[in-house]
DNA sequence: TCGTTATCTTGACACCGTGTCAAGCGTGAA
DNA sequence: TTCACGCTTGACACGGTGTCAAGATAACGA
């Protein structure tokens, strides 16, 4: 791909990413997103496939964009399992009012294209796996809660950190993102960690 | 409405409370719906005017049905706040399983439909109600953890008994029931409840 | 018994959003 | 100058929703 092909391919990513962050009541259909981009609606097929790839491009994009694998892998860098614990949501958390307009559009499509569903699939898989290596880290100092299976607290911080209960508590309830951040925390270890506190 | 055409109503009911029940996987379009109530396309548009006012109408013929509210008002009638908040968890969170399709299916409406938002907050705005009722009694108590904002705690109770938890939990990591309601009871209590245990 | 009315069917159609196709246009590099 | 590439323009097919008009059928009342 030439100079400029690679241009407006970044410019309907951007505008695309745009377009997703002014949240469900704006309207984000092929010729929105073309339009934004100051692109005909052709041009956009000419460079994604269909509205799926589009979106998966775009997470894609904002990835790399906010560098969220270093900051992730950054977070398993912390020693101590609990504190671990707090590095990965702190680094998760903050993370998600970036790609929560454009995850929302995939769950959204997930409910009727099978790409879309699985493409979402992985990437709530990749948050799983950095979940469950905090797990371990917690269960290594022996510091799981009494009884509980290591798939068992995997399963319950990666649904306390999904980017529903996100959505729940910021958007709908109006917390401040830094509350949000805090309470899960005090959540997750209440959770998971044995003598919690 | 004569008895017949109340009973044509009722099996189009019927029939999109089973599509709907069979997951994402089954389709659930107008002529779905119609063709599994032995009527044609037209006659569902005769009872409902659109697919989001067929949806909400099966909301709530699945309310009366399960006879949900009067479940949901004898958790209230339950001492103590702590143990409030168990009934009201274990009441709310056996129904989900229920409402689970159609309320999935509104849900997806919700991305585009206005009508459709409207109808799933109206619904989640009441059960809310009934966290806050749970809240309200254990803070008579003097059992809210210390420095909780009674809203704060409302939020919380009302994030942790999402029907999208439920689905990640019991769908997504295949947890069974008991033990959802069981954990979200545990996690409820650690999350506002003061010497939780 | 006949006509009326309510209910449902049949088949056609408009609309919208996605995705496809073909022809043409402009620009920059060989 | 010519060619290739990237983009535009305008047309179209398809599927799902919702609308409309013309009948068929059966129950009900006079």
């Amino acid at each position: 791909m030439s100079k400029a092909g690679e241009e407006t391919r970044t410019r309907i990513l951007k505008a695309c990413w745009a377009l997703l962050e002014q949240g469900p009541e704006t309207q984000a259909r092929m010729s929105d997103i073309a339009r934004a981009a100051g692109v005909s609606r052709q041009a956009v097929y000419l460079h994604f496939p269909n509205r799926t790839e589009l979106l998966i491009a775009t997470t894609r994009f904002i990835d790399e964009a906010s560098g969220i694998d270093d900051r992730l892998a950054a977070s398993r860098a912390t020693t101590g399992g609990p504190a671990r614990l707090d590095a990965y949501i702190e680094a998760w958390g903050n993370y998600i009012p970036v790609i929560h307009g454009v995850g929302s559009a995939l769950m959204t499509m997930a409910a009727t294209d099978e790409a879309a569903r699985t493409a979402w699939d992985d990437r709530t898989a990749a948050m799983r796996h950095g979940c469950d290596a905090a797990i371990q880290a917690i269960a290594r100092d022996g510091r799981l809660r009494l009884g509980l299976d290591p798939v068992r607290a995997t399963d319950l911080v990666w649904t306390l950190l999904s980017v529903r209960n996100w959505e729940h508590l910021v958007s709908d309830c109006g917390w401040a993102q830094d509350d949000y951040v805090a309470e899960i925390k005090r959540l997750a270890r209440a959770a998971v960690v044995a003598n919690a506190g």
